[in-house]
DNA sequence: CCTGTAATGTTATAGTATAACGAACGCTGC
DNA sequence: GCAGCGTTCGTTATACTATAACATTACAGG
């Protein structure tokens, strides 16, 4: 499988849709947005976003039912996201020490740790500030 | 709101069938097993689900879209959940290095973390003694 | 040419979750 | 008592998310 260039034309029709969103989108979303472009019914949104997932150059956000373009695609799996419940955007993080810390959960289970899932749900910074001008 | 005691019916049918439950139930598998209770509709079990997570009962395991009782009610919010890809078991655990890791991470971002979804995919320590003899 | 693999298209269906309505219950204050 | 209020409950319908199953096309290698 090749690494990242060269996509099925459909994964990088949904690519670039995501790439485009400042958020994550769920798979009707991309399957209303891409209609023009010939995308029709929902199995060609699952696959190409299948074909994404699996080069790691887009993630599944669990708590959201929705998908994001990798922030990182150079960077490793498991990263963690942090999602703003005011405005909906989600930023993407490593956190070397979070995975450290699950590793020794896992291993102190003598849990074979295969993937992480980390989603943090609160507000961001900007929603933050934007607040302090309202009360 | 009360603490835990004297719950609604529904909720305690819902949450005495999770406590049954070795593993997350989704919440059309509880509707099915509670239909004989004169469980009849969705609404109904994502009622008693919505009063059971509001008072830490039970959560909701996103990766599976399912539900578990809480295995610690005493203790705090935002566990962490150890999946098994082979035998479906879930294990509850706490794990406050992860918190604070993930407290660290979200104050360096300015991110007011309200909730943190933890799931760790992989394979429990059971299975991997079965396959110790199976080759 | 034949065959295997991957990508695609299409229809139908399974699985998850909520909106919107109204009835019944228990409580409080009059 | 009974009027008003909040909570729970029941029901119908519908929206949203995801996959099964099968047909088709395109291309690479023997």
């Amino acid at each position: 499988m090749p690494p990242s260039d060269d996509l099925p034309r459909n994964a990088a029709l949904v690519l670039d849709f995501l790439l485009a969103c400042d958020r994550p989108a769920s798979a009707y979303r991309i399957l209303d947005a891409l209609r023009p472009q010939g995308i029709a019914a929902p199995p060609t949104v699952y696959r190409a976003l299948g074909q994404l997932l699996a080069r790691g150059l887009a993630h599944r956000v669990e708590s959201l039912n929705a998908f994001v373009a990798c922030a990182r695609p150079d960077h490793g799996e498991d990263n963690g996201f942090a999602i703003c419940n005011d405005c909906g955007q989600v930023a993407e993080f490593s956190g070397p020490a979070v995975h450290r810390a699950l590793g020794a959960v896992a291993a102190a289970q003598g849990f074979e740790l295969a993937h992480a899932t980390i989603e943090l749900a609160g507000r961001c910074a900007a929603c933050r500030d934007g607040e302090a001008f309202h009360g």
